[in-house]
DNA sequence: GTAAGTGCAAATGATTTGCACAGCG
DNA sequence: CGCTGTGCAAATCATTTGCACTTAC
């Protein structure tokens, strides 16, 4: 397959393609299809999928592409800091393409993660204990719950 | 393997016995020499093991248990409330006997986890937009940094 | 005595890896 | 054109399950 011309359009579709181009170029790596495909669902995914669930979504615009490209491609981005990837109710891992500091939501019946921001969290004092203990470097919150769609049910 | 005899004593040992007993008796489960030792490693563990780690400490009590074994009671006690199971690192479980509210201090480079406790955090002004998404159950909380001995090193 | 619990071995599911070919730079 | 990336199949690792035997109650 062969990727579309380099010229840059202002169409949402070119501006990605743009935007991973120069991504690409910074990090030293190539620019295939496959690589474009994953990039583009990512972005357009907010529910923090799985590597399963990546390659469903990925396999309607790259029918040939294949399971361990999703994952080898998936530890690649991790590594260049485009998604973050972590565990939650089991041992698959999940995705988060959403790269600025933020919390979550989940709903323990559907198992939906919904991001939510608290910059505010900043200001919180932080117990003694904890600043005895070491270095923090980030702070992970997560409220788990029954979403308002799943109380209805 | 016949289990010691039921009269209670004031040893530690006995004492877990005895309250281990109880708990079997609650829950309608047999009480059997690999479950009270599984249950002791746990009340002996503050480092939140993983399945396997568990096996190699049950081990040393009871030669022959296997790996199966342990995930077949580390589920049962989950089922009872005994353990909370959670996901890290990675894909694998890690378990932790406190049932009593807290909070984990994770060290990133020796991948330690420190429980602390933290009541206080009840009277935080919980955002809107959380309120809006449901019904709040529980707040999961977690710092990450480097640990006083890992930044000596 | 009987149903629950255990150990073994095999199955399963997520993820990784070796290798030969394909395609980006 | 060379080396990185991909697809396939097989390997690996955590965890689960079927089955026959054991044991607590």
């Amino acid at each position: 397959m062969i990727l579309a011309s380099p010229t840059n359009t202002n169409s949402p579709e070119e501006n990605t393609l743009e935007q991973f181009r120069l991504l690409c170029q910074k990090h030293g790596i190539k620019l295939t299809y496959q690589r474009l495909e994953i990039f583009r669902v990512l972005l357009s995914s907010t529910d923090h999928p799985t590597a399963e669930e990546i390659y469903a979504r990925v396999k309607e615009k790259v029918p040939t592409i294949s399971l361990d490209t999703i994952y080898r491609t998936l530890t690649t981005f991790e590594e260049l800091g485009l998604v973050k990837r972590f565990y939650l109710f089991d041992d698959k891992a999940r995705f988060d393409p959403n790269t600025k500091p933020h919390f979550h939501l989940i709903c323990t019946k559907c198992q939906k993660i919904l991001d939510f921001y608290w910059p505010e969290i900043k200001n919180i004092k932080i117990p003694d204990q904890v600043k005895k203990w070491g270095k923090i470097n980030q702070l992970y919150l997560e409220f788990r719950g029954v979403c308002r769609q799943c109380q209805k049910k």
